[in-house]
DNA sequence: CGCCATATGTGAAACGCCTCACATACGGTT
DNA sequence: AACCGTATGTGAGGCGTTTCACATATGGCG
């Protein structure tokens, strides 16, 4: 629990009495931990695994919003106003998660002002986080935006190789698409043009960025 | 000061030592109160006035992401992260600001866990918000997010009148195309289908939403 | 009142992405 | 190794929105 981005600050003799809070829960590969519209008691962080942060549209199709990894926080929303879970959440992979209940943990801030000020700091990261996915999906177009959302993986998944970065977890043509809001076909085409030019490598379903300056180039030079 | 929904749970002794930290600012209409990219040590609340929080694409086209009415506050980001604003702020008319200082506000929020945790409730409702924009644009065509658009301004600005809800700010229909994320001409053209349909008026510029039910079903019935 | 900048109204054409349709490749299972 | 569900690859056509061009209205201001 101590790696945990958000309670690192806390004191050990704080991380004791908040240990009493908290329990653990497993969920399996694509198991749902909750839905929209949900009553949200509860904050999780993941110890492992990885949880998709998505909304389906009424039609059915869907908007991945984060991908949370270990170490991070997520469900924070409702657990501090106490209203409605904006989003579903789904383990993409095996994960254990630590649950945190918003009735004990209020008063806990209360008397905890740094907890609550490490909190305010994450909760801006979300929202710089989601208005630069605003401005992304009203000004850039589709190369642009898959452009940049595979440099924001590369970033956070990256792994050094000889011919460039790798991404480290494997993504389906179809998740590509929901995460940068576009249809797989789209995301398709777009791959096979960079492909084309070198720009890009798939390696057995793996990501490889060979030429990070061409991506950063369609980018900029987006209408 | 006291109508600050920010602040207004503080005690009047709170109020007192957190007044000697505050400066009032005046800004007349269409001036800039700061860019995206400043560094930003510093949160407003708006005392009179309205507020245009937006950002600007490369080529120049503008996103409203938000308008700030009286007694709410905006520029709460930088304030707490101490990074760089996320967006423009401009006053849409002249306008008085309460400016609280970083420097100052941080050891208060640590002996005021109050305030505190009221601060965490704001941030969680523009999360909500800007989540919500970015369904909105990823999921929902022209007429729906017009059409949301339109609802939400009424709820904010609506006035009762005879023949509908009457929206009380006056809005250009290039600054509902910034704030919906579509062209002038676009809105213009559905604003006019809408006209013929006896669904809105409009009134020496002022938009009066004749049919709120026949919008609603715009909205649900959307792609 | 008349003027000019700005806002509104509207059609034609272009463009980008989606939809649909189908072919091919891959990976796990028996 | 053969099979089958799922993922990838790719073209043709359609649709919604933007772009561009221009006409008409409006409203402040000399």
């Amino acid at each position: 629990m101590s790696q945990s981005s958000l309670l690192r600050e806390l004191s050990a003799d704080d991380l004791d009495r908040l240990v009493t809070y908290v329990r653990v829960a497993r969920f399996s590969a694509n198991e749902v931990i909750f839905r929209k519209g949900d009553p949200g008691h509860s904050m999780m962080s993941v110890i492992s695994g990885r949880v998709r942060i998505g909304s389906l549209s009424p039609t059915g199709k869907e908007a991945v919003l984060n991908i949370i990894n270990p170490g991070e926080v997520f469900g924070e929303i409702a657990l501090l106003d106490g209203k409605a879970r904006t989003a579903d959440a789904t383990a993409m992979v095996d994960s254990d998660l630590l649950v945190l209940e918003r009735r004990e943990f209020i008063p806990f801030l209360e008397r905890h002002p740094r907890t609550c000020i490490d909190l305010l700091t994450v909760l801006c990261e979300r929202i710089r986080d989601t208005t630069e996915m605003v401005e992304d999906t009203l000004f850039l177009d589709l190369p642009a935006r898959l452009g940049r959302t595979l440099l924001r993986l590369a970033e956070r998944h990256g792994e050094e190789a000889a011919d460039g970065i790798r991404i480290g977890i494997k993504f389906s043509q179809r998740e590509l698409g929901d995460l940068v809001g576009m249809t797989r076909e789209s995301i398709n085409k777009q791959l096979a043009a960079w492909r084309e030019l070198g720009i890009v490598k798939i390696d057995h379903g793996h990501i490889l960025i060979s030429d990070v300056d061409a991506l950063e180039d369609v980018i900029d030079g987006a209408s």
